[in-house]
DNA sequence: TGCGCCCCAGATGTATACAAAACCGATAAT
DNA sequence: ATTATCGGTTTTGTATACATCTGGGGCGCA
């Protein structure tokens, strides 16, 4: 089965699509949604749309309003840079346990497996992005684990989840792409430095590591920011902004 | 039960019911919630009982399966001990935020005027545990406020719905009252800490104070956890704990 | 025996009709 | 001018019948 909306049930569909659109922006903050409408446009009753919305402020893309309905949250830019900046707080925790419980060998090696194909794909001639993506997900999702605490793992991919507060937004910004390849052999030597500020059980310098990594992406949302409207048109994660 | 909420609706009874069972240790962790059975005993139908498990997905308190059902999450003391270090963590960026931007001098004045109200409760004879857990709380819901992050403030808020990381956590827990008093000098001398060093724009301070602040419900629980069971049964925010 | 298939019981998913409540505007009283 | 209140309208809440999915036990077959 592909990732499609073709998956099971009326209720995931309806999640999915409506999830899409407000990300996309589609759905603007503050928008209320209401089930008959929803249910009329999707095509299907109101149960499973119920059942999507629910789900939705779980995943605190809604908020629900005091009568019992559904808008759409709205994120501003301080909104932005407030869950980045959180994001780097819980991921410097889980850098900070890691070190101060000590980390398994096994999960050490991981880490720097890692990091070595992410070398492997800067020697090539052109960056596979995508590839590099992918990798730089896995370690933020390892360094999660490695904290050895389900509490946190389990809030760091709550974060995570909203995509401008993954550690992958803005690699799929294509117009800036040459200028972020120059940042991300840095952000390499911040990953190494992590890493054996973990092994080396140096709590405090891990922690503020993870932080100052994450500094990046903030550094990345505040240039955009600062840059014509025209270059922000390019860019997804950006789209959920309110105007 | 003993509470007759009249609440308008049966999903909110539902919910209610259900989070006093999974909180006070009546559904243990792990036991999977069916909607029929529930709907049943309830006296009601499958619809409300499902909005009611929605909600309990959202506080946390329920995971859900793969299959599409709901089991009640189970909290061991790593789970509580690292949830507790979590509020630490949030409450500590708070701090250092509120510090960092600057806090207007409305805001610490009344967080020192709550400083000053718990000073009053000190001052009689016997101390009103109701009372000082109301401003206590109240205390810890203002610096959220004073971080000027809604996404900080909220996140706080979430951790703090769980009964077992709330910062008045264990001071309804009557059998430590002796015990516990002493130690409460020493939280408002941290309190007072806490706002001087915001005012003073100290981030780094501020932070750790706050972090420090609430190693000491860490303590609690700890040393609850040494003692005889005896002495745990009088304990409710402990009755989630996985035997 | 071990594997796989089928089938059924039990669970969730969905549609829909009706009930209840929340919202909103108009109107009237002060 | 402000507020209170009363409808009707919109929207959510609830029950229920039926559809669909899932997981496991038993049976047949290699």
């Amino acid at each position: 089965m592909t990732t499609d909306h073709k998956t099971a049930t009326h209720a995931q569909r309806a999640l999915i699509t409506l999830r899409q659109r407000i990300l996309n922006g589609q759905l603007a903050g503050g928008t209320r949604l209401f089930e008959v409408a929803l249910a009329e446009e999707l095509g299907i009753s109101r149960t499973p749309v119920r059942a999507a919305l629910a789900r939705l402020a779980e995943e605190a893309l809604l908020d629900r309003t005091s009568g019992g309905g559904f808008v759409v949250r709205s994120f501003n830019v301080a909104d932005v840079v407030d869950t980045i900046e959180l994001r780097g707080v819980l991921e410097g925790t889980a850098a900070r346990l890691a070190a101060e419980r000590g980390t398994p060998a096994e999960m050490l090696a991981e880490a720097r497996e890692i990091i070595r194909q992410i070398d492997r794909l800067f020697a090539a001639d052109i960056l596979d992005m995508e590839g590099y993506s992918a990798l730089n997900t896995r370690f933020h999702a390892h360094l999660a684990r490695m904290s050895q605490s389900d509490v946190i793992q389990r809030q760091i991919e709550r974060i995570i989840a909203l995509p401008f507060a993954s550690p992958s937004a803005f690699l799929d910004d294509h117009s800036h792409q040459l200028a972020l390849v120059k940042t991300l052999g840095a952000a390499q030597e911040q990953h190494r430095a992590l890493i054996d500020a973990i092994a080396n059980r140096e709590g405090a310098r891990a922690e503020s590591l993870a932080r100052e990594h994450a500094r990046a992406a903030r550094r990345n949302v505040e240039s955009l920011l600062g840059a014509e409207a025209a270059l922000r048109e390019g860019v997804p994660s950006l789209a959920i902004l309110a105007s």
